[in-house]
DNA sequence: ATTTTCTAGGTCAATGATAATCAAGTGCGT
DNA sequence: ACGCACTTGATTATCATTGACCTAGAAAAT
């Protein structure tokens, strides 16, 4: 057991594999208590680990007959996810940003390791970026990098 | 006993010999006191002697259950091929010779056609580089790219 | 039909537990 | 004496957990 957050990423993980479908159904409230804790739990494992750029979509209901749906987006395009990566990155980014995005591309296979590594260093490279700061250099750079790739 | 970091390197190398696995994770806390020392010493010894270049990678989670676990990449001398483009590349070069370079190490596959266009499109937007004229600062980007990723 | 109440889920800020970074200090080998 | 590798600790960043408070939707009451 590593801790609760990544458990529960397991437990929703499992559920999907089961599936025929490319989604699951949830009830926060039972989910959290069969974890033994609070519900908002829930939500921080959503928003941490199930997000758009990692290849899922949430949909919920609240009141009675409430839940949360968990979709797995399945990948277009080329061009298609051009855009998608373009959008993902935005006019500005950080370089922990950046950082987060490329493991995640990484984890969905776009790319390699390698690739993500050499990324990672030319950004690093970039001169007169102060960390965690925004930057627009930063953002180019990795649109051209990125879309210099996956569009081929 | 040589000196601290030199012991702690020992200690990871030998934790890596002993696994099957080629990878090992660590508590940084639990290893620094272990050794009597200040957390950041075990980052200083990861920066120093367990880079990319040297055959290795790092991953780690901050927090509860936190952790730094090391990757062993490396199967051969990756210093001597390491130390062998880097004289390639020299204290200068040119965009264009760079792109001879990087074509030259596609052909012996090296490098895939990818992570060429990767490193071609980073040296592209180094700023204030003029076609032909040799820089530092391409020489220093490309030899950190390359010494990045080939490390196997 | 409208209002009220109840039952979900959503958001956010506070807290604690780690790890990363940075800049300054130390000391050894040449 | 100088440079470089090493050491240290203060500061910053990230991850996970919790709970108080907020909001939406459905059912019940009127």
């Amino acid at each position: 057991m590593q801790n609760l957050s990544h458990d529960i990423e397991r437990y929703i993980l499992d559920l999907l594999e089961g599936e025929q479908e490319d989604f699951i159904s949830l009830r926060r409230k039972e989910l959290a208590e069969m974890f033994g804790c609070v519900p908002s739990q829930i939500n921080y494992v959503l928003r941490s680990r199930f997000t758009p750029e990692q290849g899922y979509l949430i949909e919920s209901r609240r009141g009675e007959h409430g839940y949360i749906k968990i979709l797995r987006v399945t990948c277009g395009t080329s061009s298609e996810r051009a855009d998608h990566i373009n959008e993902l990155v935005g006019d500005e980014i950080s370089f922990s940003e950046a950082q987060r995005l490329l493991k995640a591309l990484q984890d969905r296979e776009f790319i390699t390791e390698r690739e993500r590594l050499l990324i990672e260093i030319a950004l690093r490279n970039v001169r007169g970026i102060r960390r965690g700061e925004d930057s627009e250099e930063l953002a180019d750079l990795l649109k051209n990098m990125l879309g210099g790739i996956i569009t081929n």
